[in-house]
DNA sequence: ATTGAAAAGATCAGAGA
DNA sequence: TCTCTGATCTTTTCAAT
């Protein structure tokens, strides 16, 4: 079958998202985006008939968004579905913590198989840490080891997370429902 | 060439880790999640070399994997490599907000492009959003808009995101450094 | 879980808008 | 620069074991 030209319903119809974007991505990257993040391993063939391209062209647009790190195509763990526990800290540094002892705890925890996102904020809060475990108790035990008595940390804030309903910008289907 | 027994420095030496998930994934599965989190477009013949299976029955456990929703294989946008801000926001519900309220607040986020996380907490606050935008002031715009008068809403809080470390259970290279 | 073989897809060079 | 087509190589996929 000959590629088609733009499916109607499959258009991009949303006016701000393109002018937020479009430093980095026109409407046809975003769209190989969009096709990506419902299905990472759609093959180029796909990809290209979905967006009204040849293969070639969609790939190389494909690896163009990969190689300059605006799109990464990865494997999740879905935690909801995976029976563990989740929760969000909000860590407040110690106030008089000198940079190479943050760089260092940034360090250890960035290898913490159980820590899954690392953010810094500005304002309230200065780190985010999200964590996994096989029930909130663990999570507990887990952060007091880890932050309890840690020169760079002066206070932390866990929030069990009860239910995900839209993550990695992809509404979520199933549930524990 | 033939496929090659488990590679020793891939063996997963985390027992804490094992024990966590041996619910649903043993140590072969785990090792294809890691896989495809590092490239979620291996093929299946390199996933198999990688675990030390065969091309038909590393795909059998990855399809199986994505099948019971237990890993998600998808695109997703690096808003720290593409100049965009985003936030995450606190929200506290109205305290008299019926489920059906709720509800429907809910659907209606979920269909909004630029929020691309919705949780549900059980604590201090009720509700994460994370969103982005071209800027924070877009951001405060567009949360003020969606937020300020909804019946569902009591109060929210936004704290804008400076740097991500790690996400998506991955140590990110880049950043704007 | 594996192998072998047919179908589908990826990849590259060359060429054109 | 971006795209397309055709040729070749790799991977997927499925039936049989």
């Amino acid at each position: 079958m000959a590629p088609q030209a733009t499916p109607p319903n499959e258009r991009l119809n949303n006016d701000k998202v393109k002018q937020i974007l479009k430093k980095h991505l026109d409407e046809t990257d975003y769209r190989i985006y969009k096709a990506l993040n419902e299905d990472g391993r759609m093959s180029d063939t796909e990809l290209g008939e979905r967006v009204g391209l040849s293969r070639t062209a969609a790939r190389r647009r494909r690896k163009n968004l990969e190689e300059k790190g605006l799109i990464d195509v990865l494997g999740v763990l879905v935690l909801q579905e995976a029976d563990l526990a989740y929760a969000d800290v909000f860590v407040t540094l110690n106030s008089d913590v000198d940079t190479e002892t943050l760089e260092e705890f940034l360090e250890e925890i960035k290898h913490e198989e159980l820590i899954y996102e690392i953010g810094e904020y500005m304002g309230q809060y200065d780190l985010l840490l999200r964590v996994w475990h096989a029930s909130l108790s663990d999570i507990n035990t887990f952060l007091r080891s880890l932050l309890q008595d840690h020169d760079a940390v002066g206070q932390y804030e866990t929030i069990p997370v009860t239910k995900t309903h839209k993550a990695w910008h992809k509404t979520l289907s199933g549930g524990t429902e």
